[in-house]
DNA sequence: TCCGAAATTGTTAACGTAAACATCGACGGA
DNA sequence: TCCGTCGATGTTTACGTTAACAATTTCGGA
């Protein structure tokens, strides 16, 4: 900077304010910084600006697993709203979900350059961790039941698991049973709850849970196992994947989708509407999510900490092909 | 930091030296500091620490949709990876892969405080944009040709295509069809140039490309289209999610798979073990490709720029369900 | 007892930027 | 003509940290 003001023949100051676009330079004098910029290939340095500014224009993202459908959509709403008010997205992975790796996390994350941060995790494992959030950077959390401790934004998942078990309902199915997701999460229980809950309040039974780990193929498993009860014709599944890989048992067990069996997913994934058959599911709106995890910090950074407080994103049921009315 | 030096009655130099843990503080003195910390809640400030050192000690990742399965993939290798080395994940997504998306993403990283970035794009559309590249900021590209310019890192996506042509000429297909991706993406051109170039080798008819935009949707209507195709008995897929679309298409006019028609894929996504059938399908490391990334980057940021190259991450065919003999 | 070396701690300056304040010159009105 | 005002530009300072150097203390040995 001190050179392009040597070279432009003005003070570092007129440098500046031409740098931000500040009034108060005349027409002349900015032409030639800003051709003294260009011959030097000037670029402001962040780092001093931040430190100036006591800022950083930067939003942190704790997640486990990029991979999961859910986290990469959400991140990337997240990344491309923080952009378009001006923050950059610096991205914290735990590797495995333990408490000590999300402490860790937790730890990098007061090192870091960050305004806020944006928690994409179980929320069990941020039971250790309240201690450690550094006082000054505001939290959002996503998927989790935090929300008496940290605004929390997260799908509305038992209303979308309500949907779709009253859709089979709907349909003449006795009752449903239900794949869900492993024990530990918080998602997964929230739509096993609801699941149950309005089975008991239709007075149907309720059959025993069957658990998988969001993966296809203890989709798969759960799915050989399903096919063998006879009296089982609807299948709610925690998430497509695990829905992909039932489907695929029923299939090797000869029990055909939807005339004998019906099943219904959660999440909406891309290739849903491609599976044999297509199949009938819980849209969640992830981009929402990421939307307005970001309203919410940014709000939070600009005008003081918010209170804890819930957030809900509705979901829709999207029929296709995979559910039908019960056998006879 | 003033506070803690204050607190701790020993100067602010002190501090920096225990929180960095160097050597020549006593015990005593270093307790009090840790204490004095502690108690006000001591951070580092980064953008000071950066200012000083002229780094920040992060990498820019530069991407068009974090939600293909490929880019999260290696995007979260990445991450992994440069967290162990110290370094922070920068995310920059570009809306839509426009030029001027591309040109303005690069504008952007370079007020950014970025020590390097991984440009994970289509390169075709770099070409405007080499020059935007501030000179002091190192770059490694990933999954384009761009290696006469930059370092890159990529799949072999030819070696790849050519293992699951060989393989399905080596099951007595007389040919191969190929259903590729999008015509200005480089990955899917590489894909279907060696499989053209494994046929003409083998001296077997090469028929029509078929193209689609690597979603489920259009694999599917490029699917009716091969159904209706009674000499097609083997089609290479350049991924795996329009291989899905394919594998319902086909279900769809009763073509069975892999008795009558034998389909490979391409990536070896979670869910390809589950499709029906199980699709065979060419294994992509994209953790492999983030490390290498992480690997080159930071090699160019510590011992200076690399010169242009390619490196290439094996491939592997996975062998599964939806291949097998040619029909009779 | 005194001196020098080593260990520990303190002081100064600099990284690049921008707010606050100071200066300078031009212009208009009395 | 002189003065006040306003607009343009320059100067000073501070943001939080750490390298380099300076100062102080401690300790062993002659």
């Amino acid at each position: 900077m001190a050179d392009v003001a040597r070279l432009a023949g003005v003070s570092s100051q007129t440098v500046s304010r031409v740098a931000n676009g500040q009034p108060g330079v005349v027409e002349s004098t900015r032409e030639q910084v800003l051709t003294a910029m260009r011959e030097l290939g000037y670029r402001p340095n962040s780092a001093a600006r931040s430190l100036r500014y006591g800022r950083f224009n930067t939003i942190g993202v704790i997640l486990f697993g990029l991979s999961s459908t859910g986290n990469s959509r959400t991140v990337e709403a997240i990344a491309t709203h923080a952009a378009a008010e001006g923050y950059a997205i610096t991205l914290i992975p735990v590797g495995m979900p333990t408490q000590d790796n999300v402490l860790g996390a937790f730890t990098r994350m007061g090192e870091l350059a960050v305004d806020g941060v944006i928690v994409i995790i179980e929320v069990h494992l941020l039971d250790a961790t309240a201690v450690a959030l550094p006082p000054g950077v505001h939290v959002v959390v996503v998927d989790s039941d935090a929300g008496d401790r940290y605004p929390v934004v997260d799908t509305d998942q038992a209303d979308g698991a309500r949907q779709a078990v009253r859709h089979l309902l709907g349909l003449g199915h006795r009752t449903v049973w239900h794949l869900s997701g492993p024990a530990e999460s918080f998602a997964a229980e929230r739509r096993a709850s609801a699941w149950r809950a309005v089975l008991e309040e239709a007075g149907r039974p309720v059959p025993p849970v069957e658990h998988g780990d969001w993966s296809a193929d203890s989709g798969y498993h759960a799915g050989l196992r399903l096919a063998g009860v006879p009296e089982c014709t609807a299948i709610f599944v925690a998430n497509d994947q695990m829905a992909l890989g039932v489907l695929r048992a029923l299939h090797e067990r000869g029990r055909r989708v939807p005339d004998e069996v019906s099943v219904v997913g959660f999440d909406d994934i891309a290739d849903a509407g491609s599976y044999l058959p297509p199949l009938t599911t819980v849209h969640q709106d992830f981009a929402e999510v990421g939307r307005r995890c970001v309203r919410s910090l940014l709000h939070q950074i600009h005008d003081g900490p918010a209170g804890p407080g819930t957030d809900l994103v509705a979901t829709r049921l999207i029929v296709r092909g995979s559910t039908a009315p019960a056998p006879a």
